[in-house]
DNA sequence: CCAAAAGTGTTTTCGTTACACCCATGC
DNA sequence: GCATGGGTGTAACGAAAACACTTTTGG
């Protein structure tokens, strides 16, 4: 915040230029899940700097934003999609992390469903990553991604975020499946069975899988009413 | 960040002052503790649009300075103190939120022991005030305080970040009323002591509370040796 | 009938809560 | 001796962890 107490610095901030000489921009850490693996979306960077790597999806704040609205523009304009889970994670503010000049960035984080939007992506020079096999990504976006991570194995914990991951309807199974992939551990499946049914987060479809070569699983979608509600 | 994957843009940036017309500040949010009550230090703002109200102690971010750094030097500035406490707690960027422009701010947090520089308090215009009894601040404050308040109190029960607070020396009862202020609840004597005593955290002095008209309580001090080896 | 995953309960362990009495000091 | 807070232990409860066998389906 300007310093309110001193109003030179707020005449300066006001008329002078040189307060406004930072750029800030937003970074959106997209994750998906498939096929037992948490992902994350990356394209291409351009910057002869960086040559060769990735970096999240981002895009300069604009004067008339809101820094939500923001993210939830870059991530609508990469994805098409809307209504979406979005959280900001942090601020990035180190001076030289970003080759081009002074910017810092604000971290987002989204969780979506990769098959929903699959057609989307030839739009853009965009691919999905393991997020467990990631090299050296361009700016600090390696760091913007651990602390996602960090703060995203928190937050599942406590609130039902994760079903932003699946599809409507799925199976215990895959619902377990996906904690595992972001906490990187094994759960025994009949204390997550016996927690997630305490939770009442869930709605029993009285529907099964088909197409799995065992016995099928029962399949569930999230109760999206209970926590409109909220 | 700057969208890499579109030269254009990364040109635009580099070229264009438009992508820089929007102000950065640091808030802080300093909190200390005295007589059982959770305080917060403000100062007057000066803006007439808010006259007459309080507001956090910010300043606008510096062209080669990190955010951390920043939230450093306006800490050291108004309160003389370094090497103190400080944490982001999240960035607040609506688009209206500071009446002289585009200015959005990284909000950091601060726990200070109120006692160790009671006398830098006359050089500004900066006063304590009780965080329960606060009315309407300037800009945002209000909901910058709120998420910091929230964001404190699960960081408390996880970190021994509490002991900021305290002075060197502190009996349990102090310690516990700290917390208690921050949760804005009672806590259990016994139960409180058998869990303190658990983490680890404090060295017993074998020394004793002087000046109190009740049996006299054993003081304790912040095992910082142990936290610096993490 | 074989492979693969679904579905299901009980016991143990550990951390959290609730709770009451005597002790040391200043006045 | 009285008021004030210091200091202490145990029982009950509830959440989490450990753990193995039967069932259903496809092939």
């Amino acid at each position: 915040m300007l310093n309110e107490s001193n109003p030179r610095a707020v005449k300066k901030f006001q008329q002078d230029r040189e307060y406004f000489q930072i750029g800030v921009s937003i970074d959106c850490v997209i994750l998906g899940y498939e096929k037992g693996k948490l992902k994350v979306l990356l394209i291409e960077c351009k910057l002869k700097e960086y040559e060769g790597l990735w970096s999240l999806l981002g895009d300069i704040l604009q004067p008339e934003e809101d820094i939500d609205e923001a993210s939830y523009r870059i991530l609508k304009d990469r994805t098409g999609l809307d209504d979406v889970f979005l959280e900001q994670v942090q601020t990035f503010g180190s001076v030289k992390r970003h080759p081009g000049g002074r910017v810092i960035t604000v971290g987002y984080y989204s969780l979506i469903n990769i098959r929903d939007h699959q057609l989307k992506l030839s739009d853009n020079i965009l691919h999905w990553h393991l997020v467990n096999e990631l090299k050296e990504m361009a700016f600090d976006h390696n760091k913007i991604l651990d602390t996602t991570l960090c703060k995203l194995r928190t937050r599942i914990m406590e609130e039902p975020i994760i079903f932003n991951l699946l599809p409507k309807k799925f199976s215990l199974r895959e619902l377990q499946s996906v904690y595992e992939a972001i906490l990187g551990s094994k759960l025994d499946r009949r204390n997550f069975r016996k927690k997630i049914f305490l939770t009442d987060w869930l709605i029993d479809l009285n529907e099964f899988e088909t197409d799995v070569t065992h016995r099928p699983g029962k399949l569930y979608a999230f109760n999206f009413q209970k926590f409109l509600q909220k």
